[in-house]
RNA sequence: GGGCGGUUAGCUCAGGCGGUCAGAGCACAGUCCUGAUAAGACUGGGGUCGAUGGUUCGAGUCCAUCACUGCCCA
């Protein structure tokens, strides 16, 4: 006996109880652990998960896709590691820990003390990588959940140093001065690899036009505009462009000087003096707004030539300050200008400012315009609105502020690394364009933060020399601490810790400290294909598993960042690519295809989503869908993959399990009926069931998930609404034969494959029916669903032609439908023919075979082949006026009545074939300028799609009209039965009574002995029912019926 | 400004190398069916398959240009 179905099951509940029943029985350790002697080997490296916060419903959708992979591929007996990963380090955790804190700068987290709000970092990360473990597991992801790796661990944070030290030794690690974009409250720089998509926002500033007086002229000036007042005090020249022309204009008593193009920010009256080239103001000198500043002694100010001066903006007149904007530095350069560099890193003016030094930059924009205005320069000020770079972590709009910074050099590493880009499969292929594009414009990797917990970057400067090296291991460190090691020796290779190791610089002989920065986070995830793998202490093992066959990540942001630095670390390395296929997929949305964000309240929490809809369900959803396109998540799209899948599949299973009760059907004690002798309809299933095998198993080898859900979600259907539908009868009937057996058998055998075939999609709903399936009547089975074999395809079983035939009579099934539909005949009348034209003789001879079905499916008493369609139905030609007219004019009318006297039939199949038909000796009318209009034959309903045409004959016979009777009867008897609560199996006493017409047609024998089998009746009697039967009045054919049943005493 | 995608019914999207491909699901309306089904079947409305040229006997399907949109990068 199997375990009776639950049919309102509650699926997340039955999620918790398999969840448990997994931790009972170890599940995941067997699983884990099922392949350790395989030779064939797959190797998954995962992608670190921030660990920062609880997981997200964006991060279930990118773990079902490596679930789903690994475990295909344990199913299919490949030997793996089940390694998750987290990641720990980086400004990110920082951020929440000052928040959480309350810390508003840096200065707070050195008041703290930085030991103590490391050891927080590291808490934060440990707590969140213990409640993203739970949800994971609760999504049903089996992995070796005891053995993550953490990007903050030893041994990941060693590794990178032996990557920096060979970037070292081969040249390319270089400190360099520039300026970068800066975040004053998190005092760090950003690389250009952060800001370049997420870090824009849409900023209004108060932009101001402002004079810059000409040196020696008396009221002459140049018009200049900026959106970043503050970099005015660092001014030192103005840009035009040289061959744009230029006018000088007179405003009352004084002149002024901007581009042509740029005449409309004026205000008031002007009259143009000249136009010139800008050529001709290159050179001239001017006072700068800010010369009383004492950092601005000494500095001369002139205009300088630049050919990307814009006319789109401003005055065409650019203001220049290479402290403090990245193009104006590199123009500094070329020019020999001086730098002035305004800011300290907390965004505050440094001394050298006067009235300004100390005071923060996001505050002196309108002491800025009430000082210009004192002095006479400002012209006037607009408020623009532009897209302004912000801290993707914090969202401070950042400043460009002159630092130091260290650098991988890219010059010899990028080709290499587009080589080796080349090499990997990349999933969807535009991928592969998205990286090289990337590699081929990337500036040097900036790799060091000023900040607190992070990489310790293992660069040792000397004060005295300035000679710096970069150390490679933490056994070089010993090796080369003069001083310190005690106070390091047991801690983690983390600030403040590492500090203090002292090494001896080799070229002066002076103490050295490491440089105070922390390194990327990249760095961090980049180095693990090394790092878990062990490289630089089992190299044997490490050439096992590298590298990866396949990884998997969102690909949004990816290939700058992790495939990026995967990419870069190996490549520097090795000079192998660090996985063979990369497989990324899009951005989650909510269902209306917007961001999900917190704050607009329409995210959803993955643990109201796993409880709510049920980790199977939403991973069907994920399955099934394209992963390159974005997916729009919520409630109602999941509510549909549930209703298109999961249901449905569970219905098979309770209908299976329902009849196999009744007829103790037990599938590893009956011995298998061949499959050749068995139904066409089970050969028919087995056929598809196979081709779904065999197509699956290809899909998923090759990555196309969405596909092999699509598929296996096909066959459910086929299962569900032809197979079952069709095979009902055999197994309701009593005697239990060879036909039944193959039937149980064959619907046992799509069953348990096809939750086999699923069940690395949706691990929960499958393990339950296995277990039920077939651990109950097979102890000698696999423990658990997930630690079987993935079904191998028996091709042998695929009939094509078989397949073909079928799908023919579904697609005549479903026509025939249609035309009885038109016929208002409802589908228990039965009609005496149906008649069939189909594109070619050979489907003809094939629908035979499937007549059977089709007369079944119809309700109908024979399947004829239709010769034409003009058999069922006739034309009637109509000229198109509309079209007609205009071409003909007044002989259209003419035209239309000699159409009318040809033959309808000709004309019709003219027309249909698109050809053109002659009217008259001088007229031929285009298929186009000819209406057809069908209508049915009396006596016929047809209905055409696609060169098939259906008919039923609708002419009723008497004997026709009594079945019809009895199978009307029939139903209310079965739905009575229903309502009286009656099992599926009680056997009744059934009264009809009904008029002179009803009542003779039952007294015909075999209509009551039909009456009587379909529903169970022992005694069928004619007049009242007894008191005790359940009673329903009901018209039949128009005529008052009374039936009345109850149970029979047995 | 450059590169890469996308543009097919109200919505979400299928449509390998050009030849019944004008489709599915959802939604809406109506009808039917139901002894597994919180199901299912049928019918209907609705689209010049983004636009314009071209190649071809024949083009959502190939080419060119353009428009809109998204992503990546200046």
């Amino acid at each position: 006996m199997f375990k009776p179905v639950n049919t309102k099951m509650d699926f997340p509940a039955m999620e918790r109880d398999i969840l448990a029943w997994w931790r009972n029985e170890r599940t995941m350790d067997k699983y884990i652990h099922r392949n350790d002697k395989a030779e064939k080997r797959f190797s998954f490296i995962d992608g670190p998960i921030t660990a920062n916060n609880p997981m997200g419903v964006h991060h279930a959708w990118g773990r079902t896709y490596k679930d789903l992979v690994q475990r295909f591929k344990t199913m299919q007996g490949y030997r793996q590691r089940y390694q998750n990963g987290f990641d720990g380090q980086g400004l990110w955790i920082e951020v929440e820990v000052e928040k959480e804190l309350g810390f508003k700068s840096k200065r707070d987290i050195e008041a703290y003390g930085i030991d103590k709000f490391v050891e927080l970092c590291k808490a934060r990360v440990r707590k969140f990588s213990a409640i993203q473990t739970e949800q994971s597991i609760r999504l049903g992801y089996f992995m070796d959940w005891d053995h993550s790796y953490h990007t903050m661990s030893d041994e990941n944070n060693y590794t990178i140093w032996h990557f920096l030290k060979v970037c070292h030794e081969r040249g390319w690690i270089y400190e360099g001065t520039d300026v970068m974009p800066w975040c004053p409250r998190c005092g760090t720089g950003l690389s250009e690899h952060e800001i370049v998509t997420e870090g824009y926002k849409e900023i209004t500033h108060p932009s101001p036009f402002l004079r810059f007086p000409l040196a020696g002229r008396q009221e002459e000036s140049l018009l200049v505009w900026t959106t970043t007042p503050w970099t005015l005090t660092s001014n030192v020249a103005a840009a035009v462009h040289p061959k744009h022309t230029y006018v000088q204009v007179k405003q009352e008593d004084e002149t002024l000087y901007l581009s042509k193009g740029r005449l409309s920010i004026l205000r008031g009256k002007y009259e143009v003096v000249r136009e010139f080239p800008g050529q001709e103001l290159v050179g001239l000198r001017y006072h700068g707004p800010y010369d009383e500043l004492p950092k601005q002694q000494g500095v001369e100010h002139r205009v300088i030539p630049w050919e990307e001066v814009s006319d789109a903006e401003g005055t065409g007149i650019v203001h220049i300050a290479p402290g403090a904007g990245k193009e104006d530095f590199a123009l500094g350069k070329l020019h020999n200008l001086p730098a002035i560099a305004p800011l300290d890193e907390a965004g505050a003016f440094v001394e050298g400012f006067d009235w300004l030094t100390g005071k923060s930059v996001s505050q002196v924009a309108q002491p800025i315009f009430d000082d210009l205005k004192r002095k006479g320069l400002l012209y006037h000020v607009e408020r623009y609105a532009h897209r302004y770079p912000v801290c993707w972590r914090c969202g401070t709009e950042l400043v460009f502020r002159l630092v130091s910074e260290w650098f991988i050099s890219m010059k010899e590493l990028r080709h290499q690394m587009m080589e080796v880009t080349r090499k990997i499969r990349w999933i969807p292929d535009f991928g592969m364009k998205r990286e090289l594009d990337w590699l081929e414009h990337m500036d040097d990797w900036m790799i060091s933060k000023k900040r607190y917990w992070g990489l310790a970057l293992p660069i040792y400067k000397c004060r005295q020399c300035g000679h710096f090296d970069v150390i490679g291991g933490e056994d070089e460190l010993k090796g080369r601490a003069v001083d310190g090691w005690r106070g390091f020796e047991g801690h983690s290779p983390h600030r403040p810790w590492i500090d203090n190791v002292k090494v001896k610089c080799p070229k002066c002989g002076g103490r050295v400290s490491r440089i105070e920065d922390v390194g990327n986070p990249w760095l961090d995830a980049g180095i693990v294909p090394y790092s878990t793998l062990n490289y630089r202490h089992a190299r044997k093992y490490w050439e096992d598993w590298f590298p990866a066959d396949w990884i998997s990540e969102s690909f949004p942001g990816q290939f700058r960042n992790w495939f990026y630095s995967l990419l870069a670390m190996s490549t520097a390395l090795t000079n192998r690519e660090p996985f063979k296929t990369v497989f990324s997929y899009a951005l989650m949305r909510d269902e209306k295809g917007e961001d999900m964000h917190k704050s607009k309240g329409n995210a959803i929490w993955f643990e109201d989503a796993a409880e709510k809809m049920g980790s199977d369900t939403i991973r069907w959803l994920y399955t099934c869908h394209e992963p390159a396109d974005n997916l729009n998540f919520g409630f109602n799209v999941a509510d549909d993959a549930r209703r298109r899948f999961i249901i449905p599949l569970w219905n098979i299973y309770n209908f299976f399990v329902t009849y196999a009760n009744l007829d103790n059907f037990n599938p590893s004690v009956a011995s298998q009926v061949p499959v050749k002798d068995r139904a066409e309809l089970d050969r028919w299933i087995l056929s598809e069931m196979n081709a779904l095998t065999r197509d699956v198993t290809d899909a998923l080898t090759n990555y196309r998930v969405a596909e092999a859900g699509r598929r296996i979600e096909a066959f459910v259907e086929s299962l569900s609404n032809w197979y079952v539908r069709r095979s009902r009868r055999r197994f309701w009937k009593s005697e239990s034969d060879a036909d039944k057996l193959a039937a149980y058998q064959t619907l046992y055998t799509c069953l348990v494959t096809t939750i086999k075939l699923s069940a690395p999609m949706i691990p929960f709903i499958t393990e339950e029916m296995y277990q039920n399936l077939v651990r109950s009547v097979d102890k000698t089975a696999p423990e658990s669903l997930h630690v079987c074999d993935y079904p191998v395809a028996d091709v042998s079983l695929i009939d094509e032609e078989l397949s073909a035939a079928t799908q023919l009579a579904m697609k005549v099934a479903s026509l025939g439908r249609a035309a009885r539909s038109k016929s208002k005949q409802r589908v228990r009348q039965p009609l005496s023919a149906v008649l069939v034209l189909t594109k070619t003789p050979q489907e003809t001879a094939l629908l035979q075979s499937m007549a059977d079905v089709i007369k079944e499916e119809l309700n109908v008493k024979a399947l004829e082949p239709l010769a034409r369609e003009s058999d069922v139905v006739t034309y009637q030609v109509l000229p198109n006026l509309p079209v007609l007219g205009p071409k003909y004019g007044p002989r259209a009318r003419e035209i239309g009545a000699a159409l009318s006297r040809l033959n309808p039939n000709e004309v019709a199949a003219k027309v249909s074939a698109g050809q053109p038909v002659k009217v008259t000796d001088n007229v031929e009318l285009l298929p186009t300028e000819i209406l057809l209009k069908q209508e049915d034959k009396p006596g016929f309903a047809a209905a055409s799609e696609g060169g098939y045409t259906v008919a039923v004959r609708t002419t009723l016979t008497p004997e026709l009209e009594q079945e019809g009777t009895a199978r009307e009867l029939v139903h209310r008897i079965q739905n009575l039965r229903k309502t009286a609560g009656l099992d599926i199996a009680d056997r009744i006493e059934t009264w009809v009574q009904a008029g002179e017409a009803i009542s003779r047609a039952l007294q015909q024998p075999d209509v009551s002995r039909y009456v009587m089998d379909e529903t169970l009746t022992l005694k069928l009697e004619h007049g009242q029912p007894p008191v005790d039967a359940a009673i329903e009045k009901l018209k039949l054919d128009g005529q008052e019926v009374v039936i009345g049943l109850r149970k029979a005493s047995v």
